[in-house]
DNA sequence: GTTCTGATTTTGATTAGTCAAAATCTTTTT
DNA sequence: AAAAAGATTTTGACTAATCAAAATCAGAAC
């Protein structure tokens, strides 16, 4: 079993790969950056993540994770996803608290009960977030969305938001901005970097590109 | 906040001083054999323990709590009782399982999900081992009971089993015998260290005298 | 083709927790 | 009262994870 830090060495990782190819390799500074530690103890944790069968480490180039790596993060995104499920479905904790929870709550619960979760909420395949959940063998549903500064003006459909932090996810609830929600991209401004919506509710609200990268939406079909 | 090491030394000397006055002494070797541990390791934690102001360490005799000592305990306390209740009530764990899952979960929930649990389950005042759940002020329910071996022949009720080990707990499920179970003791042979009990489903069995230790039955008003 | 810059790695130290085994103290036995 | 027995403490060493700061390397700029 990797201890709580490996794992979340391993979801870094996976985060900072995701999208990229497989032979991407992810600069260790990154890492570092990502965990909120100095490049040093990153450097340290990356001959471990070696040595441990999880990725391939080329010095001063970076790493990439080993078909064992990449499943192992799964796991523990899995667990995660989950249990951030479970505390909006079942305990009924807000949308924007339960990242927080889950982070280390994913490190406690046993397979036994990932698994009773999984059967109590009927094999979800996203998270409160829009996340996709992989399945036991980390294969991870797939899905066609775009992040908002992509999207074409018009109606849409918000699927995801690739954020953590507690203040701008209650920001959006508040303003019925959460996975599943209808609104009307009325005006892109890339140069201003601000982007003009209409919610469902009819509220005007003004977005900047970085939270607009992190809102995505359903690609149209055909599109 | 106590590492989840420090909590299991505290929950410890909790047991260990269960039921003994104030100022009793837990030798800190009792402490190592119960975590499992070198002798010289629980000396070291009971330097710092002491630090920490948890407890007063009596060099070669022992170590007692503080009163901030024994609410940490407590609190603990809460936390895997609650859990424990949790996982049978509402995840719909095995009774014999669930002191296993707590001992790690009891070191990531937050208070927030204790609260949250306490509120679901509706204050209760024991867990599924019958065990007493600490207030949050760290007030225990306090109950009259008598293990087995100090109870007269005749008609009882079983209201808690102090062991934890999940195929004994599960030996005693299958026959009927979980908190809540009237039995009858038909025979006590001290001197064997057997007790002979006929169970409410009318089956006929033997127990142990270590056993017996572990089950506590109500003591019946002016005995 | 040097030099500079920025990222990465190395080195040496630190903290929490642990063990094995030697040293020490206390209590019991004789 | 001395010796033996038993428990506890001390000592030295180890692991996992971390940081600060010095050393090194690779690519960009000149």
């Amino acid at each position: 079993m990797p201890t709580s830090t490996v794992e979340n060495y391993l979801k870094t990782i996976h985060s900072l790969a995701d999208g990229k190819d497989t032979k991407h390799l992810v600069p260790v500074g990154k890492v570092a950056e990502h965990l909120g530690l100095t490049p040093g103890s990153a450097t340290t944790m990356m001959k471990h993540l070696e040595q441990a069968g999880y990725v391939n480490y080329a010095p001063r180039k970076g790493v990439r994770f080993t078909r064992e790596g990449r499943t192992a993060a799964r796991k523990v995104l899995r667990r995660h996803r989950l249990i951030e499920l479970f505390l909006v479905e079942v305990m009924k904790l807000d949308w924007s608290q339960v990242h927080e929870e889950a982070e280390i709550l994913e490190h406690a619960f046993s397979d036994r009960l990932i698994e009773r979760i999984d059967e109590m909420l009927g094999r979800p395949d996203y998270d409160p977030h829009g996340d996709p959940i992989p399945d036991q063998n980390g294969v991870m549903p797939a899905r066609d969305l775009i992040p908002l500064p992509e999207c074409p003006e018009g109606k849409c459909q918000l699927v995801r938001v690739t954020r953590e932090d507690p203040e701008t996810l209650r920001w959006l609830q508040q303003r019925g901005m959460t996975p599943g929600a209808r609104f009307d991209l009325v005006s892109k401004n890339e140069l201003a970097g601000v982007f003009a919506i209409v919610t469902s509710a009819g509220q005007s609200i003004s977005i900047g590109i970085s939270l607009a990268e992190c809102l995505w939406v359903a690609k149209k079909r055909g599109v």
